[in-house]
RNA sequence: GCCGGGGUGGCGGAACUGGCAGACGCAGCGGACUUAAAAUCCGCCGGAGUAAUCCUUGUGGGUUCGAGUCCCACCCCCGGCACCA
């Protein structure tokens, strides 16, 4: 009787091993074809919680599952460690952010080693190392010499609560906070911007990738690019400059339509317009827009209003005067903050017009229109009424005929316009990495000098619940000297955004200790870019896509050749437990170290991969990991107990499905995996196993095919449970390690099903079922059909219409 | 509201290109072993019916010899976006 299946022991000997072998320590041959593996990295939170473990074990037995085919693999690991928690950390416990990252850097690592995966840790990458970070700043520094960083006065995204600027993909569902959730306000502030917008076209292609429809639908809509025109309506307004104010609008062919326009209360001309009588009013509605936070402001439940301001523009296509309104659902920042209201036309602008009694004019004609008054904005497609020489063209004519008749005029033409803004990367907080550029009164913004990176984050810097960066008030931080005059002069104390930091971590991987440059070239070129990417959906917008835009401005910078980091994009889906997301608040985090002490790491990998679909996510349930358990401990013992074959075992009928077995589950999970459907590869695999303990019992195969049999078990499953593959392939006699093995191919002719059950239907109804060869033909099958008891019943006496064989599956009889 | 993805036993989920619905696992039930329990092993396990058989993939229609799979309409759930002119 050989010992029982005990996982803590075994792994940790494994483990153990591997390390002391350097067994996945990546080689840098680059005559051998590479494999990139890159799974997101973790934020430095504390702990990993199985929702980590659930990006990490299925996307490492991928790769090993690349590995065993003879691969280079490069699947690294490393840590995102900049970021809020850990100041918020330093001003409630009083511990310095880097003690409180490091401290779950080791946590985590030790957590991740237990997983069993095949990081190869003498490339971990930390990004709040000042050997990383000192090339994020020189990045900076690049995208500045290239007119991509740029410093603007705007409002910016304001959490009262974090005490920091946010950028557009940080503010969520109406107006919240990413991360506490407080209403986000707005602040005027200078700041460090990305020019992001100059790669909004290229963004919203994705060619040569294979990346989910999802996220690129949710990238097109976020760069939200829409094709129109931008109007010119004139503008004669005594004292004032300004002859014309511009719009931007979709649809031109309402331009005669347009009954009044609205401008975003914070519109530069909206003061020096406004007329005597009205200024009050006006100021009042300003201050009380400025002071509405985002979600009370842009909230649909609320009702559309506004003032208006006491002067008129003209419509220069039909010589109109039209009374310009401000309202606070005019946004600033998108197209010239300015819109043509074409009540009859756009729902906002109806609903407008009804409140203040504007007129609304119908210039599309709705089917079967008499003149009457619209109940409800009409946006269909139609005919253009009241427009002058437009009248009688389909409004997509119209939309082409104005256009051009604006440009002959010179009053506009065709225009696009993005909601995309560019990437405001400044943060008010100490721990991120530090912009690398200095103040002198002199010679104005100077960035530091390259040789002078990093610029180091202060340690003794004191951290106040004031909201201000801490290193605003440290003075040997702040005061410096000027690079070019050696005059004195102020540091920059805003620190960058952390998505920075992960827009670059998978060049580092390539060569983690590169100390001349953000990484070798050479290096680089032979891993990048990531053949597949894998991580939670999440990072759609964000890190996704200014990775994206991060790529693309080095490449025209020179640094790389390609435009596009990860060709391959998976997101897996999310593990809930008992019916709800996993949140602290709610106390449902299930931490993986006691199933992995308890149960040990394979279990939980494989429990992991068999719950659903990756892509899905699934339910984390207790009974269902111990039911993985149960499997592996069948699984020992029909390794190592001893195999009996009986008389007559192995003869060639036999032999042949026996062979065809191990043949269609070889090939099985071999495609299973190349398309990531773990959780049927698994059950593949406990086919095989319920298979081969039948056949254990009835000693029916051979020896050696028995032999065989243990062997392809154990390779197929090797990524999926590396530990116990590991140690069943040693107790067998097999050379280490199982996980140096190539992977067992399949015999396209050996699979080959030799019997088939062939289906009879009649009338499409599942009438019998016949064993027969799968050579049959078309003849023999309907021959035998006829003959069969249960068929004949059901035909007996009626006109057979039409047989239908499909050959290897079923025959259908059409009778009437 | 718009965009994307879904809806299959008590549960998680299988099902090639339109061809046996329910693989695999969990839970449950029955049995063996045990003084007993746990563990383990064997059997059953969508519903109705003694049975033949009939019904069953969110709902209603359609195409087809044949529909979980294709088409039309609707309902519900999840994710994203949401005054973007």
């Amino acid at each position: 009787m050989p010992d029982s299946y005990n996982p803590q022991e075994i792994e940790k000997k494994w483990q153990h091993k591997w390390a002391e072998d350097k067994l996945y320590e990546v080689s840098e041959d680059s005559t051998i074809p590479k494999w990139y593996a890159l799974t997101m990295f973790p934020y430095t939170s504390g702990d990993l919680h199985i929702g980590h473990w659930y990006a990490m074990a299925p996307s490492d037995v991928h790769a090993r599952f690349k590995r065993m085919h003879g691969y280079n693999v490069l699947h690294p690991m490393g840590f995102d460690a900049f970021g809020l928690p850990a100041e918020n950390a330093a001003i409630k416990h009083g511990i310095h952010p880097y003690k409180w990252t490091m401290q779950n850097v080791d946590n985590m690592r030790r957590q991740l080693k237990s997983i069993g995966a095949i990081y190869d840790w003498s490339r971990e990458v930390i990004t709040c190392q000042p050997d990383y970070y000192k090339w994020t700043q020189w990045f900076f520094l690049k995208l500045y010499d290239n007119g991509l960083a740029y410093r603007g006065k705007a409002p910016v995204n304001w959490c009262p609560k974090c005490q920091t600027v946010l950028a557009n993909e940080q503010v969520i569902g109406n107006g919240l906070c990413e991360r506490c959730e407080e209403a986000v306000n707005r602040r005027d502030l200078e700041q460090w911007f990305f020019r992001i917008t100059r790669y909004a076209d290229e963004l919203i292609e994705f060619n040569d990738i294979e990346w989910p429809e999802r996220i690129k639908t949710m990238q097109r809509n976020w760069v939200g690019k829409s094709f129109g025109c931008e109007i010119s309506f004139a503008l004669d307004h005594p004292g004032i400059e300004e002859k014309e104010i511009r719009v931007f609008t979709t649809r031109p062919d309402t331009t005669f339509g347009v009954t009044f326009m609205v401008l975003a209360p914070e519109h530069p001309l909206v003061t020096r317009l406004t007329s005597t009588e009205k200024k009050a009013e006006v100021e009042a509605y300003i201050a009380k827009s400025r002071r509405l936070t985002d979600i009370e402001r842009l909230s649909i439940e609320k009702e559309k209003d506004g003032i208006f301001i006491g002067t008129y523009v003209t419509n220069r296509l039909n010589g109109e005067k039209v009374p310009i309104w401000i309202a606070d659902y005019v946004l600033l920042g998108y197209g010239t903050g300015a819109v043509m209201a074409v009540p009859a036309h756009d729902e906002r602008d109806f609903a407008f017009a009804r409140k203040y009694n504007l007129p609304i004019r119908v210039v599309i004609s709705p089917p079967d229109w008499n003149d009457k008054e619209l109940e409800e904005a009409y946006i269909e497609a139609g005919k253009m009424v009241n427009s002058g020489q437009f009248d009688g063209l389909s409004n997509e004519e119209g939309r082409e005929a104005v256009a051009d008749y604006l440009k002959e005029k010179e009053w506009g033409g065709r225009s696009v316009s993005y909601k995309l803004r560019d990437w405001l990367i400044s943060r008010q907080r100490y721990w991120g990495a530090p912009i690398p550029m200095v103040y002198c009164d002199s010679c104005g913004v100077v960035p530091v000098p390259e040789e002078d990176l990093p610029v180091l984050l202060p340690e003794d810097a004191e951290f106040k619940p004031t909201g201000e960066s801490p290193l605003k008030y440290n003075e040997k931080f702040v005061n410096a000297t000027c690079p070019k005059c050696n005059g004195e002069a102020k540091r920059e104390t805003d620190t960058m955004d952390t998505f920075m930091c992960s827009s670059w971590y998978f060049l580092r991987y390539t060569s983690p200790n590169s100390d001349r440059a953000a990484f070798d070239e050479s290096r680089m070129r032979y891993w990048m870019p990531v053949d597949l990417y894998t991580g939670g959906a999440e990072h759609a917008v964000m890190h996704l896509l200014y990775a994206r835009f991060f790529i693309k401005a080095l490449r025209d910078i020179g640094l790389v050749e390609f435009g596009e980091p990860f060709t391959r994009l998976f997101n897996q889906g999310i593990i809930i437990a008992n019916k709800q997301k996993m949140s602290k608040s709610r106390g449902n985090v299930v931490n993986p170290d006691a199933y992995v002490s308890e149960l040990g790491a394979d279990s939980v990998r494989i429990y992991l991969m068999f719950v659903a679909p990756w892509e899905h996510g699934g339910e984390w349930n207790d009974s269902g990991i111990s039911g993985i358990s149960r499997w592996l401990n069948r699984l020992w013992k029909l390794v190592l107990e001893e195999y009996q074959p009986k008389e007559g075992a192995g003869n060639e009928n036999r032999q042949k499905v026996w062979q065809r077995i191990i043949h269609q589950t070889i090939k099985k999970v071999t495609e299973d995996l190349e398309k990531m459907r773990f959780n049927t590869m698994i059950a593949a695999l406990m086919e095989l196993t319920n298979n081969l303990a039948k056949t254990k019992e009835d000693g029916s195969i051979g020896r050696n095919d028995w032999d065989e049999s243990m062997k392809t078990l154990l390779l197929l499953l090797a990524p999926s449970a590396p530990h116990i593959t590991e140690e069943l392939w040693q107790r067998t006699g097999r050379a280490y390690s199982i996980h140096n093995q190539p992977w067992p191919s399949w015999d396209r002719e050996l699979a080959k099903d030799e019997e088939i059950t062939l289906i009879v239907q009649v009338n499409g109804k599942l009438r019998d079922r016949i064993e027969v060869p799968a050579s049959i033909t078309d003849d023999e099958a309907k021959t035998l059909v006829l003959d069969r008891h249960r068929v004949k019943s059901y035909i007996e006496g009626k006109q057979l219409a039409q047989i239908i064989y499909v050959p290897g599956r079923l025959i259908n009889l059409v009778v009437k």
